[in-house]
DNA sequence: ATGATATATGAATATGTGAGCATATGTGCA
DNA sequence: TGCACATATGCTCACATATTCATATATCAT
């Protein structure tokens, strides 16, 4: 039986390539994960955090927005792991849920920093 | 003249926070980074990059997708500085832009694999 | 208990976006 | 030149989502 499609030189690089890609479950959750630091706000309040523990109040002041507005945000920052809450009377205290969030932080300024301003060269183009 | 809004101990910790936080602009530059790793589609591409360079209809052929969204998407990582693009021929071959972005991703991973499995414990919920 | 304060949540809406289709551009070859 | 191949790009639509408004829950003070 000769396959239909026959087994060219790319083809054969694309099935070793797909047995080297991680599991496609783990490539979601990274998705997942940089979806949620891919906002402004989030990243904003993440910022903030990183520099202090604050009251839902207290980030929503800094960031001139609604508690409200703020509240929501701090869902999906805490389903993503990234902030961790503790109760203080009627106030949330929220802070990073770990240092390597900072980490991954830091490199993405590095990578920001390293490639501004736009336009450097025109290979992107 | 006495301020109408009196500055409270919370006011003043915010002011700080305020000057404390970096530029608006470099914020914003942050989130579109993250903004564009937070797409799975995006992310298979650049985790194929990241074993070799590969032309557009390998892409394609890799995540079973058309070669028009692969090209759409690599656009968008081409204006975010994610990857290279050098010609040859017919073809357009892609490579990551540079070594950071490995180490970006690594840090991703790194931070899925830390909270992994979901549900450790139920602070975030 | 009652009211005041802090936060959380549900619904509605406006804005953004990924993929498909059609088409354009560009390259190599007969 | 004319055709085939590889990639790029408008356009459109279905779907996701950030904020607002209204309301619910929880805690403290009187």
């Amino acid at each position: 039986m000769v396959p239909q499609t026959p087994e060219t030189e790319s083809t054969r690089s694309i099935n070793f390539l797909a047995s080297a890609m991680p599991a496609e479950e783990t490539l979601s959750e990274l998705a997942d994960l940089f979806h949620v630091l891919g906002d402004l706000t989030r990243i904003r309040i993440l910022c903030a955090l990183s520099i202090s523990e604050l009251r839902v109040s207290e980030i929503a002041e800094l960031l001139s927005m609604s508690s409200s507005a703020i509240s929501h945000q701090l869902r999906v920052l805490r389903q993503a792991r990234l902030v961790r809450l503790t109760r203080k009377g009627r106030s949330s205290i929220y802070a990073l849920d770990d240092d390597h969030v900072r980490t991954i932080f830091d490199q993405g300024f590095r990578h920001v920093r390293h490639s501004a301003p736009w336009g450097k060269d025109n290979s992107h183009a």
